[in-house]
DNA sequence: TTATTTTGTAAACGCTGTTTACTTTTTAGA
DNA sequence: TCTAAAAAGTAAACAGCGTTTACAAAATAA
């Protein structure tokens, strides 16, 4: 692991320290707060210098969604657990999908927000983030599955389309949080829903539309 | 109604004609693709002319996410018919707000992705698209309701909760189709899924979720 | 006709991402 | 250790952005 050169472990750290300070923006002021000019200055080097370690902001901006990404599908494949009832396995983990999104709002909007034109990527242009997402989907699918060995679900339900559903409709919850912060309530009028109940309801009702499924 | 001024009317076709260009620009070209110079330029106008007409960029596009979903609300209150059973009545009018809302994607992600920091508006801080954020929560309670009379619905679900999680599953089906175009369909490889009977599918679950309340 | 208001603009300000040309520092080889 | 090559860093410029200011032209009102 460590075969690289001095001169090239000094780069990475670099390299590293120029991401971090990236994804502190990025978290802070959001997708269009990021400037590379600010980020120059916070990294004490000039503009024209972070060209020397990313191609581009898109490029960079690429990098923390991906790693964002990456760290909620760990999550994600972390929250399985010995749980007594199908029905709190997938509360554990669906919810663990919305903390995790909701821990950095801007980079979830970030991440499902801009249209991605296709960059330059190594890999034979499969971003992380496309395999990413497949984990992701997997580990959806997986869900069901499991739902359908433990009788929640019943045998015959379409794997794939349930799954695309659970992770719109996850998206969906995420989404609508991450752009108005005091979802579920919209004015101080209105009587007070509190929001971890509202996300316990709204999963609940995810999983109950699969299994009334005929 | 028309007691304008020739002067009134001159300037409010022009304000008009304005808003219609940026309409085009946000449809193509997605909210940063919408620039004021080149507005000026399509319009034939300088730059400084618009400032006569709008306050800020921010406001103009304010105006035209305003319209968009004041439209889209406008079609959800007009997609109830007389349908036969309850659920097509659900399928009818929630396809509704998926179809319309991609009929334009780039005002759907312009609508829910800016942080919407306040800007001065008249009608007491108010903005029309508040209202017709209500507008629309009014009528998923409405249909939630109608679930309850028809007897689709448990006599004791709780209205409020049940409207907010048809809203999240909505918005996240048109967020996710709006962000990329080819969903449910990731890659070519995969079995293809047809986007019409996925968006029945996930309406048919969003719809049975509620059912399943006890 | 004159005074006033409205409409339009050129030029500038301050911000953005990015590139070019250049200097300084570091590395590698003899 | 001296030297040539490579790497790291930068100032200045380019092109774009939203917006403001100062000013001219046109339309309106008296």
């Amino acid at each position: 692991m460590s075969t690289a050169t001095p001169a090239e472990r000094r780069k990475e750290n670099i390299r590293r320290r120029i991401l971090e300070a990236a994804d502190n923006m990025l978290a802070v002021e959001g997708a269009l707060g990021l400037s590379i000019r600010r980020l120059a200055e916070i990294t004490d080097y000039s503009p024209a210098a972070i060209y020397r370690y990313f191609p581009s902001k898109d490029f960079l901006v690429e990098e923390l969604k991906e790693a964002f990404f990456a760290r909620l599908v760990d999550n994600l494949g972390a929250s399985i657990g010995q749980s007594v009832s199908f029905k709190e396995m997938c509360r554990g983990s669906l919810r663990t999908y919305i903390e995790t999104a909701l821990e950095k709002p801007n980079h979830y909007l970030a991440v499902f927000s801009a249209p991605v034109r296709s960059i330059d990527m190594p890999n034979d242009g499969v971003t992380k983030s496309e395999t990413s997402k497949q984990r992701a989907f997997e580990f959806l699918q997986n869900l069901v599955k499991e739902g359908i060995a433990r009788g929640s679900f019943a045998r015959d339900v379409d794997v794939d389309l349930s799954a695309r559903s659970l992770w719109v409709g996850l998206h969906g919850l995420a989404m609508m949080i991450a752009h108005m912060p005091h979802f579920p309530n919209f004015r101080d009028a209105d009587a007070f829903i509190d929001a971890s109940d509202f996300i316990d309801f709204y999963i609940d009702r995810l999983v109950s539309g699969l299994e009334a499924q005929s």
